[in-house]
DNA sequence: TTGTACGCGTTATCAC
DNA sequence: GTGATAACGCGTACAA
């Protein structure tokens, strides 16, 4: 149902508390300089019209939308949706509205939405794109002008970043794994060039080196999707040659999947394949057996970011651009245990 | 970084292309009165400046911001995330920008959330307030002016609104489990007064009384959070005397919790427990046993919430409000078997 | 302390 | 078809 009557200006206030527009804006801008009498007026008067200032009037004027601009790949990630609630919470204190695009990793998508970030005159942004290689990418979010803060991206652009701690928590996973006598790690990612899959390489690597093992490429498996299906390529995993006793997987689907394809074959977890979670989803915590998990310090992401895009919208931040990390997780639960075959051994004392 | 140089505006353009304001401003609204060559001439001084509208001036002056407001309790509920991805894409295909306000269930929230709307100039809204009775949070959504689409909120108010078939969706769950021999079934759901608890309620008694099946209060839990603990609820069910051999359970953190319980007290799915999920988290479709679910159909939920946004702000709908349903699909899988003890009887056939 | 007037960047209504 | 010009609602110097 739309109103009937117009909407209230603060002209209409004006008349109604019978004083001039000057006065109505500096009681809404809370201007020290105004008596308190004529503010009672004025507050009365926009109580009566039931008067809410044009927000796009202030925009134009004060060239400030009052808004942040929110760019995911996917909302439907519960680490991001998570991220958003936080980021929405903390930035609605601060008086902002946010907006929320998902690029669907779709790069025109991505551009459109920057370009919207623009003439929207959005007072900064917080963005994760997909295609954070690209040059068109790179170069739009370079000149987009206004205070922005990257989420676990490595692009080269000259703004504040909040980074995931993949490698050190990979490596830690990979660590805890080797420890309970591993060999044989199989890693499940997905085939994007983005960060997180390239620093969970990379810790994963760095983890199985400081155990001391090698790294067979042949148990990386890079998955089309992050949410794609893995039954197949699991199960072909653990039936090759020299199959992993443990697998570092993608979460939720992927472990998902990881999980039932273990049970197809009749294996157990942990007793012949141990499974760690990149990420942390709900059922993780429930599951029987429950699932090792390495899981993102969301608050602390959100928080950093947050703070880092409420200072540089300020002014208040240095020049240079800033990076925080946000730490990974390690939980150890019960679906990693000893590599098979191990518990039988006498464990090695010297030598 | 920010731009060093100001943003160019129409006027700019018009000088660099060396034709008037009215010129510029046709070529972007595409006017179809505009030659050829003044369109080129146009265009090409847009490139050279960068230049894009600024969307603050557009909103004053066309009173529309080419935004619609989403207010959800929490999109890190999965079903809303789903639900909110779709808005947007096809809000997107037709202009819109979309904010995304949670409202964590906070009356104030709500009423605050409500006037940015306002004052923001939406074009439109989709709303699922969790204060859906609370007669300040009617009265606002009812004087909002605006366009407004209502998701599975039963709110005395004159705006479209999407349903979801709660009530017909457990009732045919309860109807499955009935056909397979359980005459006690216990529900778990939220001690929440708002219109999915409700409508599932609903659906359960029907469902018992189309199966002549008697209701026992007892057999309801309503958990304080839709998200909080419930093992000690399921296990305290289980243990009473004359315990469920059925559960119809919220999904997602419930269900693990109600699977968690069932496990712990060394009963087995669907064996000595039967489990049907409300909702479809992405787990249920690859547990083990995998897991019964009634999945509200997002796709056409959100297919219909836009539709009738839209042709709501285009001023094509009819002046009553309309209402859609969305189906509740209930898919049957494994965690769903005979009541215990039924499978030794003989199916009567006659009399 | 209060009122006045101008301009923010657009769109729309006129004449031309 | 094109070019002036008046709003849109508000913030803010500046004058009073």
């Amino acid at each position: 149902m739309r109103s009937n009557a117009k909407r209230a200006s603060i002209k209409d206030v004006a008349a109604s508390a019978g004083v001039s527009l000057g006065s109505v804006s500096r009681v809404i801008n809370m201007a020290p300089n105004v008596s308190p009498v004529v503010r009672e007026r004025v507050e009365r008067a926009m109580r009566e019209l039931d008067y809410t200032p044009d927000q796009a009037a202030q925009a134009l004027r004060s060239r400030s939308s009052r808004t942040v601009g929110c760019m995911f790949t996917d909302v439907a990630n519960p680490l991001y949706a998570r991220l958003y609630q936080t980021f929405e919470t903390k930035l609605r204190k601060a008086g902002y509205m946010v907006l929320l695009a998902n690029s669907l990793n779709d790069l025109q998508r991505e551009l459109e939405i920057l370009s919207m970030f623009q003439s929207r005159r959005m007072d900064g942004a917080i963005i994760a794109p997909g295609h954070e290689r690209d040059p068109l990418l790179l170069q739009a979010v370079e000149k987009l002008g206004l205070p922005v803060v990257v989420l676990d991206r490595d692009m080269d652009v000259p703004h504040d970043r909040v980074l995931f701690d993949h490698p050190r928590g990979v490596k830690e996973a990979v660590l805890h794994l080797a420890h309970l006598q591993h060999r044989d790690v199989g890693l499940l990612i997905a085939d994007m060039p983005n960060r997180p899959m390239r620093r969970r390489l990379e810790g994963f690597k760095s983890g199985l080196k400081a155990a001391g093992l090698t790294f067979r490429p042949e148990l990386v498996v890079r998955l089309a999707a992050s949410t794609g299906p893995a039954f197949d390529e699991v199960t072909r995993l653990l039936l090759s040659a020299q199959p992993p006793t443990a697998l570092v997987t993608l979460g939720t689907s992927v472990l998902a999947d990881a999980l039932n394809a273990v049970a197809a074959l009749g294996l157990k977890t942990p007793d012949d394949v141990s499974i760690v979670s990149l990420g942390d989803p709900d059922f993780a915590r429930h599951h029987r057996p429950s699932i090792t998990s390495l899981a993102i310090d969301h608050e602390v992401a959100a928080e950093a970011g947050v703070t880092m895009l409420l200072e540089r919208m300020r002014g208040t931040a240095p020049a240079q651009p800033r990076e925080a990390i946000a730490p990974a997780h390690f939980v150890a639960r019960e679906s990693t245990g000893l590599a098979p075959g191990t518990h039988r051994r006498t464990p090695k004392k010297q030598s």
